[in-house]
DNA sequence: TAGCTTGACGAAAGCCTTTTCGGCCCGTTT
DNA sequence: AAACGGGCCGAAAAGGCTTTCGTCAAGCTA
């Protein structure tokens, strides 16, 4: 680093320029401008105009060393490219950014070193709080009890029962789709879905079961588990009309699992959805809307979930903590793979 | 707003707390834990070991106050949910991490109301600079020329020659997209594009009409415009093989369009890549690996751009400032829906 | 021994804002 | 007329840190 030059900014306006420019005091420049009782209208109007002039813009940083709080808060995500975690990052900054808060972005990349580096410059930078996003259900790690700012966990919940933690609720995903799966009269029903060490994939399925359970019935064949991938459900499809060739429903365990199914099933002549009702999770508008036909599926509604954690965070700031895991429910969306059997 | 209890949190130590507990004043503390020379090798120690025992990290705020300069940077995307943004911002957020600097993180949902507001709540913080992050290629509307700090704007440049944007290279990669074309034998290649809206959709085109006028060639048919989904690629494809029967690589404005591309020739009989060549553009990982084959696509490296605005951002704060539209090439990746003409 | 340099450390100013408290001026009350 | 109460404003402290400069002791030269 060579000492740098450092362009000639020209001195950014502050209190004092305004309260020179007004011809009052500081403190008085202050009051006028935040709205405190104790000034003239007059002498008000005055300080506002100055401060208009010089384009103020009160320094932040200096409000938040005084006030303890510097309204910003930490979003550590652990994976930025995944899809899971950018619904809830926006519904995360959606909520702060309607108040004063400001979101100091940090992306791990799932490394867990650097996720502690990050929240020490976070804590340096003297945040209010910090929202964890993960990228799956699976329980994470907690950051630790002795942080001095709350943490709340969204989509992934930390491990230790004492922090709060916001997902979706999986399980009851997976009963939701089955219930509208019966809802269309579809009886003889399988799943197809990811990788069996993503608790989402265990607790769709189990859900799922559970429901068919309740109607008096199973799956169509063991639910199958691999991998997240179109190539995955086009394979299982074509396993699965070797033996069951008798399905009227199937229910993948996300959206790139459902095109795959989509596309082998109208390869082989079984039209969807009238033999064939397929649904999918994740509501993933690409994937979903350019099937064809367009794809039913489960929304897990991040948003809510980012949204939640920061409300959620708030709380906490304001010294209402909560802790344990809570669920958000999912919402069937319905689009032409589904429909009631003709 | 009910006046907040506020959490009894254990007072945050400070230089203060690690001063008297090492037995020096504040000023020796801090030369000792800044590196700087005039602390007697035990002094420096004691203070060290202070500060870790009560695990003092400075205030920030309090330094930037000082420093004039925070270490913090603004990162203004205007569509969060679109998957352009999310690779330039994990680049930049990459370039930004290795070093000291947090980002603060904005999404203005594409409404200039917002942006703006988003710009005064930055620079009440006392950002750096700010890198203007867009969602199309498109020239934006600058964020005027009096701002206090550098801006950088990536992927949509500003309106304003006197700014400076980083984008990526559409005529360059219609070029090299074609040029992979040729380079397969191919020579009778069609066009199916998005939106001609999109100044992407016209200098993709652009460049790759110009490549093939190298070649003393030109398209078959007139480029098609129309949108980027994979609906569009499918029908597109079906008039495309009633006129031109005897066409043998197909450009593709998107992967998604391509999707529908390869989808429809194969329901016909056409086989990829063997009888005819396909590709996209944006290297869309989810859809270029799912698709049979999988398609090759021109990367638009957009990680790269995100970096290189960092570091142009880096450059202007530090005094050296640059102007005007730079632009960064793309790349073609190869995969199996392209292959030398047998 | 007086005077010097050098090294180590502390006092204090400064960054920018908010807030408390005291002062001043005027109009009211007894 | 004296005391009093309000309304308006300014001085000053606080918040945590860095940096400059002054102080002081030790070690050195003359």
């Amino acid at each position: 680093m060579t000492p740098a030059p450092g362009p000639a900014r020209s001195h950014t306006a502050t209190l004092t320029d305004v309260a020179r420019l007004a011809g009052v005091s500081v403190a008085t420049a202050s009051k006028a401008l935040n709205g405190r009782s104790q000034v003239r209208a007059e002498t008000r109007q005055r300080v506002i105009e100055a401060a208009e002039r010089l384009s103020f813009r009160p320094n932040q940083l200096a409000r938040g060393l005084l006030a303890g709080r510097t309204g910003t808060v930490g979003l550590l995500t652990s994976d930025l490219e995944g899809r899971f975690s950018i619904p809830i990052l926006m519904g995360a900054e959606d909520a702060f950014g309607a108040g004063e808060v400001a979101v100091f972005l940090c992306d791990a990349r799932g490394d867990a070193i650097r996720e502690q580096h990050h929240v020490r410059a976070l804590l340096g930078r003297r945040v209010d709080g910090l929202i964890v996003v993960g990228s799956r259900t699976d329980p994470r790690p907690s950051l630790g009890r002795d942080l001095p700012v709350p943490v709340v966990y969204a989509y992934a919940p930390s491990d230790d029962p004492a922090d709060l933690s916001i997902v979706p609720d999986n399980v009851d995903a997976g009963r939701i789709a089955v219930e509208h799966l019966l809802a269309c009269g579809r009886t003889r029903i399988a799943h197809i879905t990811g990788d069996p060490g993503y608790l989402a994939a265990r607790d769709r399925a189990d859900g799922a079961r559970a429901a068919l359970a309740g109607a008096g019935l199973d799956f169509v064949g063991e639910p199958r588990f691999a991998e997240w991938s179109e190539g995955w459900g086009r394979a299982a499809t074509a396993m699965l009309l070797e033996r069951h060739a008798d399905v009227d429903a199937v229910l993948c365990g996300s959206d790139q699992i459902a095109r795959g199914v989509v596309e082998i099933l109208r390869e082989r002549g079984h039209r969807v959805p009238e033999d064939v009702a397929v649904m999918g999770f994740d509501n993933w508008q690409v994937l979903t809307s350019a099937s064809r036909p367009p794809l039913t599926s489960v929304d897990m509604n991040l948003e809510q979930v980012g949204r939640a954690a920061a409300q959620a965070l708030f709380g906490a700031i304001d010294g209402i903590p909560r802790s344990g895991v809570e669920t958000l429910p999912c919402r069937v969306v319905i689009r032409g793979s589904t429909a009631h059997l003709s």
